[in-house]
DNA sequence: GGAAACCCTATAGTCGGTACACAGTCAAGC
DNA sequence: GCTTGACTGTGTACCGACTATAGGGTTTCC
């Protein structure tokens, strides 16, 4: 079969088979007199192998390592099996912060109460470690132009750009 | 200041700094005779509030759109609330995506009976959706050359490459 | 005055693709 | 045989958010 076809029996595209040719994942098949590739289905199995990898957020690298392992029968169940678990670990690591990111971002959407009190927003304020603390709400236009303060806001910057 | 302690100041690489500014989210600052970039505590702030959305996972270009809104400081608040939700949805998104992957990691780690089996990983076996549930756990390298089946696993084509 | 630390610009690399330009090949219809 | 459109080829640039390297200039300290 030609890549066209490769390519859509695998759920990727062509693009995609030739990048993974130029990065060493797949061997380049034989070519037609044309210069066409010419794949069989142990190209097609190979493939595949590295979409389900890869739709398991498998790096080509780990890819790589998996079908090295593939290679060599003897003693690969530790070898993938450590390798799973590398990755299981990252995700669950991965998940955990993602979790502490949501919940900061939860609390940061609090810091609005929902009208425009004062011309300052409270989530711009608290994006900024040094001022959300230690300045008032006040209008920030009224102050002079030459007279910017150690805790100065990005936000002043930006609007004084 | 100079360069190096503003990027130190905001626990960031000399090398980000130059970046964001040449990405327009830093403006260039003054220079001195000799070429060297110097600071003022506004560009440390402004920094540090990019360093800080980073840090939240925070887009550099979402980081722009705040920034311009800090510029306007009308209606500043529900777009930010807008941003900040659209963000908080992308992280539960990502979380759930994880929850699913790893859950589907861990039912693969058990498809590896620990010791090695008939001399096929199970796991490797898995990572081939056409192999996994038709083929027998037998040896494979008792086939013959150049009988190759349609079925073939990658890793069959691994071994024989 | 010399060495080390710092800074400058420009460029390339990372990862896993995606997209484009431009050329050649194939298959079907007329 | 010719045209048209789909397919395939190679090469290159691009994405985001940096990181690294090369090859130079400047400052600072002893």
């Amino acid at each position: 079969m030609r890549i066209g076809k490769l390519a859509t029996e695998a759920g990727c595209d062509v693009q995609t088979v030739w990048y993974y040719e130029r990065a060493g994942l797949l061997e380049p098949p034989e070519r037609e007199p044309s210069g066409y590739r010419r794949y069989a289905s142990p190209h097609l199995e190979r493939l595949r192998f590295i979409r389900h990898c890869r739709s398991l957020d498998v790096s080509l690298s780990e890819v790589r390592r998996l079908l090295d392992f593939a290679n060599e029968p003897r003693q690969s169940c530790s070898d993938v099996n450590a390798l799973v678990d590398q990755h299981i670990r990252r995700v669950k690591e991965r998940i955990a912060s993602l979790r502490s990111l949501e919940s900061q971002l939860v609390s940061l959407r609090n810091e609005c109460n929902g009208e425009d009190a004062g011309g300052v927003c409270g989530i711009l304020e608290s994006f900024s470690d040094a001022c959300a603390s230690t300045r008032p709400a006040s209008n920030n236009k009224a102050r002079s132009r030459n007279e910017q303060p150690e805790d100065a806001c990005p936000g002043d910057q930006a609007r004084g750009r």
